[in-house]
DNA sequence: TTGAACCTTCCAGTCATGGGAAGGTCAAGC
DNA sequence: GCTTGACCTTCCCATGACTGGAAGGTTCAA
C-alpha cells in the first residue's frame, strides 16, 4: 500500500505520515524498489491510533507515549490512565480560561451599543491603564499542540 | 524612556515590543542620537491596550483593527461590538470543542482501572479502526494565535 | 577604566501542518 | 513504444506569536 492509499485509509494527509516518521512517531516504512513507502496492515493500524489521539487533541509527544504503551502488552494501565487525566486536566484548564475571556468580552460587548456613535466600554476597558474593570488577566496557558485554538478546518 | 523601561511599565517583552514594531503593529518608536528606541505616553498607552486586548485573547490581527478603532474618535462602535462578538463566538467554538474532547477522555478514564494490570479502554478506543465508540472525531478549529492551548506559562 | 546592564540587529527554533518546486515512477490508452 | 497524468520522492519555505541567543554598540556608576 503505498502512502496515497494510506492516508486514504486512515484519514491522516500524505504529509503528515511523512512527519510522523520524520520526528520518529511512527518507524520509518518499507520501501518498494523504486523507493516508493509500502504500509502494511499495521502500519495502518497505527496511523489510524494516531489519528483518533490527535481528534482527541493529544500533542504528538503525547501520542509517541501512548503508541509505545499501546505496543506494550504487559503495559500498566496505570500509566495511561495518568497520560489521560493529565490531558483533561490541561483541556480543563484552557476551557476555564477561555471561558473567562469570552465571559469578560460578554459583558462588554452588551454595554456597548453597536450602532453609529463611537461611545464603546469595550475599548474603554481595553484602554484602562490599570488593568480594567473586568480584570480577566491570569495565567495563559498555551499548549504543546495548537488543535484547540482556532478558526475553522476539517478534518475528513 | 527605552524600550526596557517600557516594558516593565507595560508588561509587553522588549523582544514583543520590537515585534509589534516589525508587523506594523504600533508605528516605529522614535530613536536617541545613539540609535536606542525612545518610547513616550502615547506609545506606552498603546502598548497596555495591547496587552489586555492580548490578555483578552484576541489575535495580533484583530488588535490592529481593535487600535485604529480606539485611534479614531469618530468610529461606529458597531464595528468594535463586531469584532468582539466574532471573537466570542470563536472562543465558544474552541471551548464546545474542548469540552467534548475531555469529556470522551473523562468517560473513557472512568472505566480504566488504573492499575498493574494491561487492560484499558481508552487504548482499546485508540484502537477501534472506525473511529472509536464515543466518536469524538468533529471540526477540528483552530486559532489564529495561539494563546489558548496550552500548558502552563505566565504572563507577567 | 572597567564592568555590568543596558541597547541594537539578525538568525534560528518552537509545534503541527500546508504549499510548492524539481524530479523520478507507474499504469492506461494510443 | 510513447505520451499523459496521477502518483511518488526529497527539499525548502511559510504559518502565529512568540523565545533565545549571538555579536556588537552605549551608558552609567564605581
Amino acid at each position: 500500500m503505498n502512502i496515497g492509499q494510506a492516508s486514504r485509509a486512515t484519514g491522516v494527509s500524505t504529509k503528515m505520515i511523512r512527519y510522523y516518521e520524520s520526528v520518529g512517531l511512527i518507524r520509518p516504512a518499507d520501501r518498494t524498489d523504486s523507493n516508493y513507502r509500502d504500509f502494511g496492515e499495521r502500519d495502518v493500524r497505527e496511523l489510524q491510533f494516531i489519528r483518533r489521539a490527535r481528534d482527541l487533541g493529544f500533542s504528538v509527544e503525547e501520542i509517541g507515549q501512548l503508541l509505545s504503551l499501546w505496543r506494550d502488552r504487559a503495559r500498566p494501565s496505570r500509566e495511561v490512565k495518568a497520560i489521560a487525566q493529565k490531558h483533561v486536566a490541561d483541556l480543563d484548564a484552557r476551557v476555564a480560561e477561555m471561558q473567562a475571556m469570552a465571559d469578560a468580552l460578554r459583558t462588554l460587548a452588551k454595554g456597548c451599543a453597536g450602532d453609529d456613535r463611537p461611545d464603546c466600554p469595550i475599548l474603554m476597558d481595553l484602554a484602562e491603564r490599570d488593568g480594567g474593570v473586568l480584570r480577566v488577566r491570569q495565567k495563559v496557558v498555551r499548549s504543546p499542540n495548537p488543535v484547540y485554538s482556532g478558526v475553522s478546518r476539517t478534518r475528513s
